[in-house]
DNA sequence: ACAGGTGTATTAACTGTAATAATACACATA
DNA sequence: TATGTGTATTATTACAGTTAATACACCTGT
């Protein structure tokens, strides 16, 4: 379900809810279906429990998880969490071509830059 | 010339490298202009000297300015540096556009989040 | 030559974060 | 009752960022 890249930089946990919230997002995994348990996602991913475990306290913080003692972590789906992500790329968009407006890239390159991601995507 | 934001979670060398960075790109200092000294520069941050080395030793491996032993650090003034740092954040907007295409975000969503920082800048 | 400003290098110490390890406890369910 | 689940705690290790205190070499104006 989810791998870690040894090259990212980025802690273990912070890789971990970036993927979880990705396949939440993109429906992957659907509202009220289990994630792996600690223990075997630890397992698994071959890294300590605990670091699972903040992994999905942080899940759970950010509204994308639920927990139930001793049943496990499941989906939320939670549909105000799709708006926000969509918001949150929004405004990193805005915020990236202000600072390409200061240095005098134009509109033409910028929109450039979006088409050349509808392809891909 | 430069602040350092203690809410900023990234590193205080970082944050220098950052801003002296863009005043750079922006033409704020010149080609050949001198940076403030290492020791100046940590006295009126009120950071350790040794930080300020880091970040310009950074800046000179990114190209940025040049060091005279005994005079100070300049800017190199490099033409290069601008399109490299266009590119980036080019990169950057056909990065996050991708994702946000993934998760059913439009091209017209994109593209006026593109146009709503043209007014700022 | 000297003083003062410059970059550079080194070593030690402190702090916070990430991650592991080993346990223990409470809850749910077959 | 046994097993799987989340949760909590404590200790330990490793690393990055930062500070502190020095020391050395270079440049320049006097």
């Amino acid at each position: 379900m989810i791998y870690i890249d040894v090259k990212d930089s980025r802690p273990i946990y912070e890789q971990i809810v970036e993927k979880t919230r990705m396949l939440i997002l993109r429906g992957v995994i659907r509202k009220d279906e289990k994630l792996p348990s600690v223990r075997n996602m630890a397992v698994e991913l071959s890294i300590n429990p605990n670091t699972i475990q903040r992994a999905y306290g942080e899940l759970e913080r950010l509204g994308y998880i639920y927990t139930v003692k001793g049943k496990g972590n499941f989906a939320s789906g939670k549909e105000s969490l799709l708006m926000e992500y969509r918001k949150e790329l929004l405004d990193k968009i805005t915020q990236t071509s202000e600072l390409a407006f200061s240095i005098g890239v134009t509109e033409k390159e910028l929109t450039e830059a979006v088409l050349a991601a509808e392809g891909r995507a």
